[in-house]
Parts: C-alpha cells; sequence; structure tokens
DNA sequence: GTCCTCCGTCCTCTCGTACAACAAATTCTG
DNA sequence: CAGAATTTGTTGTACGAGAGGACGGAGGAC
C-alpha cells in the first residue's frame, strides 16, 4: 500500500519526518525482518538518516535490532549491516473475518504474525448484536496470552458486503440480510473497548492483502475477485485500494452479463453473480442448498468437472474479460470458491478470457490463486487496522491500549 | 490533479520543496489567480513560507504579483492580501486534440488560457506520417503570435485509442485504422524539435479537464463516458487517474452487454458499444454511413427523439448503471455526441441508470455533461503537458524551449 | 595475510519551514 | 472621523531534519 497526499496540501518538515518514520515501519512490516542497508536503498535516504528513523522505532518499542550475523546469507564485499526486526510484545491489531457461516478472529501483531486465532460459526439469520457478541467473545480468546505489555492498535473487520468507507457503516449485507449496521459499535459495546475499528469489504482487504504479503507482492494493479456466495472484487490500482466515492467501488457482481438470464436478488435480470455466483454453481452441480455456504468445501471434493461447471468456468472468464477490459490489472487473484472452481476447469476461465478481452490489457493480465489461502480478507481486516501505525506511528501509539489482556479478562 | 508518493520511497527536504512549489503553482493553475492569504489557508503552510515560494515562482518568470486593489471584492476586516496570477509570457504548451475526422490543436497557457488555436480536418484513412505532417503544420500555425520570451514546456496530445502509458505508443486506435504508432515522434520529427511528449486517451484526458477546470472541480470520484464512434471512459478516483498497468483502463465500450446482440470489431458479440456506440446509433436513426463522424451534430439537429432512439438512451443507462456499480463515482459526465444524446433523451437514460444500477452507489452519483463542451479532451491534453511543472517547477523549465515562434518559422 | 568494500556512528553543515516581531493596509466601532 | 481591531507582508531568528564527510569496524576477495 501506498500512502497518498492530500491533494494540494503543503509538506511540512513535520509531515516529511512522520511520513519517513512511518515507511521506514511499512517496509519492515512488508519484509518481517530487513537491513538498514536495504532501507537505505528503498527509501533513498542517507544512512545516517535511516539510522536516526531505526533508533526511533527501537525506542517506541516497535522494533528491535538483530545481529548482522542472522541476516541473510552475505552476497558481496563489505561489512553485514545490521537486520531491523519487529519486536516481540509490540504492537497487534485483532483482525475478524465475517464470513457467511462462520466468523474468524485472530490477534495479528506488525508483519502479518499470527498471535492466537479463534473461530465460531456463526448463523446466517443472526441478528446483528448476536453475531457481535459472538464476535467480542471469540475477540476475548485471541487476546487472553498476549504479553501485557503490546499494545492494541485497533480492530479491523472484514464484512460480505456494502461498507460506506466515511464511517464504516455497513449499508448492505445480503448473506446476513443486513441493512445499515453500524457492527463496529456493536462489538466495541459488547466488549467495553474504545479503540479504532476499520471496517471494509471482504474483497476489498482480499486485494489488499494478496498485495501486501500474498501472491501479488510488487505487483501495483490487481483485482481481487471474491466468489462468496454473493460476487465482489477488490481493486488496487497504482498501489492504492480503489474505493470510490462512497466506498463501494468493486461491485462486479452485478455487472450486466446475460440480459435474458435470471432474476438477480438485486431486481434485475442477468447480473454476472446470476451465472457465476453460489447459488447458481449449486445448482449446475445439484449441491443441496443448505451447503450452498460451504460451497468451497464441495467443489474441493468434486473429481471430474461435469459440462455444467464447465459452461460456469467459461461464464467466469468471459465476465473477467470484462473486468480486464475495464480495470486493466496485471494481475487477477480468483478467491472464495473460485479457488476450487478455478482449480477444476482452469483452461475454461482462461479460454474464456482469452476469447472475449481485448488483446492490449489480455497480454499484461494473469490468473492467479491466492496466496493467503481462505485467509486474504482476515490478513486484509488486520492490514486496515494496522494503517494509522504507518501513517504516524508514534500517534497511533498514542491512541492504542496496554495490557488488553487483563483488562478483557476482568 | 493530486500526485501521488512513489511507495516506499522516502521524504527528501530537496523533494518537500519540489512539492511545495509545484502545490502553489497548481492553485495557481486551478484558480487562475489565487491570493497568498488563500493559498496559506490551503496548504497549510506558514505565510513567510508561502511568500518565499511565490517569489521563486516570480522569479522563475511563471508568475506575476497583482496589487491587492485589483483582487476580490474585500469581505472581513484586515490587510488586503496580494495576488498571484499566472504571468504573461509565461510558460505554455501545445495541445493537439486528434479527433476522428479533424484535428484541433492550440497553445495554451498556465491557467488554462488558449493562446492561439487552429484545426484542420483528417484524412481517417492517412497514414500517421500524413497526419503528423498535418499536426505540425497547425502546430507551426499556433505558435506564430507566442512572444519569444515564453518557453515552451512540452506538447500534449489526445488520442481516440489505447495508449501504452509506459511510452506513449499508441497501440490501437481502430478509427484512425493504426497500429503501433509512435505518433509522438512522428510530430517531433516533423517539427525538427525536441520537447517533452505526453499522449493520452482522449476520454482519459476528458475526464482530467472536466476535473480541473470543468463541472466537476473539487469531485474527486467521476468517470467520464466519451462517446466518439467508439466508446470510452476515463476515470479519475481519489483525484488521481486510473491507468491500469498498462494505461488502458476505462475500456467500458467493450463490456459485455447482450451477448444475443450483434458483432463487435473486436471479434465478440454484443459489447456495449454495438448498442451505443456512433454506428448503431447512425443506424438507428438512418443516418448516413459518411456522417457518422459528425453523429454529434446530426444529433444535435433532431427535433423529436424516435422510438429507437429512445431505446438507446435506456440502453446507455443500462449500461452506465453496470460502470456506476464498479467504479462508484460521485459524477458520470457524459461528452462526445453523448452529449446531444443525453440532450435528446435524458429522462430515459436517467431511468435506465435508475433501474439498473445499486441503491447505495446510485444515491450519490450524478450525471452531467461536460463543462468545457467539446474542448473536454483538448484541455485534458494540455493538462498534461503542464503536468511536469506542478511535479517540479525548475525542472521542467530547465527542458522547456525558448524562442519557438522564430524556431519553427525559420 | 592484506586490501577492498561496505556499514554504523558521530559530527558538522545546509536548507526549509516555523515562529515572533514589526510595519502596513483595510475594516469596524464609537 | 479617529482610533481600535484585524489581517497581511516582511524580516530576522530558531529549530529540526536530512545530507555529507570522517572514522572505525566487520567481513569478503585476492
Amino acid at each position: 500500500m501506498t500512502t497518498r497526499r492530500r491533494p494540494g496540501l503543503g509538506t511540512n518538515q513535520e509531515l516529511a519526518r512522520r511520513h519517513n518514520l512511518g515507511t521506514v515501519l511499512r517496509h519492515v512490516h512488508g519484509a518481517g525482518q530487513i537491513s538498514r542497508a536495504e532501507l537505505t536503498g528503498l527509501m533513498g535516504l542517507n544512512r545516517s538518516t535511516i539510522a536516526a528513523l531505526v533508533n526511533e522505532l527501537e525506542a517506541l518499542g516497535i522494533t528491535e535490532r538483530v545481529p548482522p550475523v542472522e541476516g541473510t546469507p552475505r552476497q558481496g564485499a563489505g561489512r553485514p549491516s545490521a537486520g531491523v526486526r519487529v519486536a516481540d510484545r509490540g504492537p497487534f491489531v485483532i483482525a475478524v473475518d465475517l464470513g457467511v457461516d462462520r466468523a474468524v478472529v485472530a490477534s495479528i501483531g506488525l508483519g502479518g504474525r499470527v498471535l492466537q486465532r479463534s473461530e465460531a460459526p456463526v448463523r446466517s439469520d443472526g441478528e446483528a448484536w448476536q453475531v457481535g457478541a459472538a464476535v467480542a467473545g471469540l475477540i476475548r480468546c485471541v487476546v487472553e496470552e498476549v504479553p501485557d505489555a503490546a499494545q492494541l492498535v485497533g480492530i479491523g473487520i472484514s464484512v460480505p458486503g456494502l461498507v460506506r468507507s466515511s464511517d464504516g457503516l455497513i449499508r448492505l449485507a445480503p448473506n446476513l440480510e443486513w441493512h445499515d449496521v453500524s457492527f463496529g459499535g456493536i462489538v466495541l459495546a459488547a466488549l467495553g473497548l474504545d479503540v479504532p475499528v476499520s471496517i471494509a469489504n471482504d474483497a476489498d482487504l482480499g486485494a489488499l492483502a494478496e498485495h501486501v504479503r500474498g501472491v501479488a507482492v510488487g505487483v501495483d494493479d490487481l483485482i481481487y475477485v471474491s466468489g462468496n456466495v454473493g460476487v465482489g472484487a477488490g481493486v488496487i490500482t497504482a498501489g492504492v485500494r480503489l474505493e470510490g466515492a462512497g466506498g463501494y467501488a468493486g461491485e462486479v457482481g452485478h455487472l450486466r452479463f446475460n440480459p435474458a438470464g435470471r432474476e438477480c436478488h438485486c431486481g434485475n435480470r442477468g447480473c454476472w453473480e446470476t451465472e457465476v455466483g453460489a447459488h447458481a454453481i449449486a445448482e449446475a452441480i445439484h449441491c443441496p442448498l443448505d451447503k450452498v455456504a460451504q460451497l468451497d468445501e464441495v467443489l474441493a471434493g468434486f473429481g471430474e468437472p461435469s459440462p455444467a461447471l464447465r459452461a460456469t468456468g467459461t461464464a467466469l472468464g468471459h465476465g473477467l474479460a470484462s473486468i480486464v477490459n475495464v480495470f486493466n490489472p496485471r494481475q487477477v487473484v480468483l478467491g472464495g470458491y473460485f479457488r476450487s472452481l478455478y482449480a477444476l476447469v482452469g483452461p475454461e476461465v482462461e479460454a474464456g478470457l482469452a476469447d472475449r478481452a481485448l488483446p492490449a490489457p489480455l497480454e499484461s493480465v494473469t490468473l492467479t490463486l491466492p496466496g493467503l489461502g481462505s485467509d486474504s480478507s482476515l490478513m486484509g481486516a488486520a492490514e486496515i487496522a494496522l494503517e494509522p501505525l504507518f501513517v504516524d506511528p508514534v500517534a497511533a501509539l498514542g491512541t492504542a491500549l496496554v495490557g488488553v489482556g487483563a483488562r478483557l479478562a476482568g
């Protein structure tokens, strides 16, 4: 991820300092461990400047120094550079992935280190406050063994639905049957805490996670297409998340696909989702309706793809072609049950894409599976919760909470 | 437009200075004239800092000071603030809008001031070097009366086609029947000059121009949908142009629209372009084929819309719905012949959009006509040519040419 | 074993912005 | 109409951050 300047604002030297400190931390976070020499090269700053920044992070208790011996195997002459590593007992966040049938919660430190993890099934017809209470229980679980000195920076929540970016309100989550739910407030109330909460769409977070530490590291234009009962996409362009005016960008599931097709729950006819959505696929493979939420596992158990499944693969490819034409990504990551589907009918998907995409955007795009498996959205939730730390480490630690384990236990 | 930090780079203090100097100039450029007090407020810097920056721009001959008397009518007490204005005889650029049947060329100064303007018809089956020669002739025309002291910063060219962002190569321009044409080099060779040339897609530049000085000033998420024989879109998100990996993003003309529809020249069937493209509309209104390039004028002469035209309006709205769902813009600007079409069947377009878009993205979007009329792409071409000036004024002036009028005449 | 290369630390230098003080210009107020 | 209040331009100073050089240290290359 890249930060973006506010339009038209000037650069204060205090601002520059904050940016540099945050960027160093971002690099350490991205690599897990990195040498000072690498930081110097990456950031284009002087050795002495990098030293000052690293020392400050160390004084803040965020990073720790590593003797050069443990570093990467030497290459070339010269004195080996000391490493910078994420500190044990450093700041951490809580990531929540609200799925269609289960919730996964984890405490995650910088560098993407999962400290503890817990999950539980969630009733799809549950009220928001019930789900919130369940999530709060899981959160209590995953902070139990976190060291008391560690600071909780915030909570990140991944939701399968439309989330307003300005305030994190869940405008619509079809699978949960939620409308205008302020889930962040619900969880905080259930916990009795007050920490920053960030909420975003699951596909957006999948894209973010794959960009930071998944299969798309270094790729600045990518799309994460998520099959998750509904179909959505997270878009990263020039290294930045595409949000749109309200935060709803990437709703590719309701691209017009076949005006003569089936009715969609959105009220239209022939949305792409009616062809490659979970219900369509379940119907195509004669999967019982109560198994729709576990479509990924069902598909994974398949041996030979049926003709109907092949047709679905082609439809997936055709829809991806529209997406590739419109966004011109360098990589398309297929998440959710599209992973199993792609494993079954990959050739059909590729062929459908190649058949319908324009030559110019097609020539530079690759189709891949997520590098984080089914944890993309969870890791993405951790990323948005960590984000303030990279914008201004000092300020973020200022609002962070200490001793959360004890506070939630008592 | 907003600049964006390179991912992971550090902020040098020299860099900060350049950014601040460029940002001041960007504000002056955007407003035409602005007071130092306003700059102080906008950029969040100290009075003395702004004074230093303004003085430097003045020393560079880019801006000039305006006595406070001529400024805007006073409001409130206090000493009136001196104004900063774009200098006469300041730097300028050459903007080229390569249309389907004509080329428009203008010399344009900061603040969007058109110095001279010239245009000529272009044969649609012309070879690239022929068109290049014609454009070069127009360029000689528009620099004739430019003061000798004025510096030419660069040339910006708007092209109806796919342009590779890395080097400005025109990959494909269907209407001109060009493949992989390096038009920038051709024009420079015909001129015998060596200045920076920027080339981009016409819809992208339309979006840019409308964002900077058109109907979308202050709107950071907008889409300019251009009907121009082919159909394309320029997207601006969070104030930044959406380019994609190769620069081809925004090819909405080949979104799948009706798989049972007509064949498209791209090889597929039922692209959106086959329903709302110039040829489809011409057919619907029984317009002779040789008039397709002037479809805008033909439509403008229409009185009452025919049922076929109404259907086209609905199709336009339906397609826009997909675009709105995917990008979640705050404003959609209809350019090219969509202007006349919208004037005729606006209600159908609006209804089609409202019918098919998701409620959340729909509620914040507005449909408008361009504020710059048919000059959007031309002004956008000027913008990309001016861009280096806002990134680093000193460096951009360093590579600029002086006395271009005499040089091209002799 | 010696030289070379590269890195961390320390110190000083430079440069850009912030800040404070003063003068100037205009509006507000009595 | 005159003085107060307000806001701005200008100037000089202070602070802070990064650059650059000098030095010593650690390892590889020959």
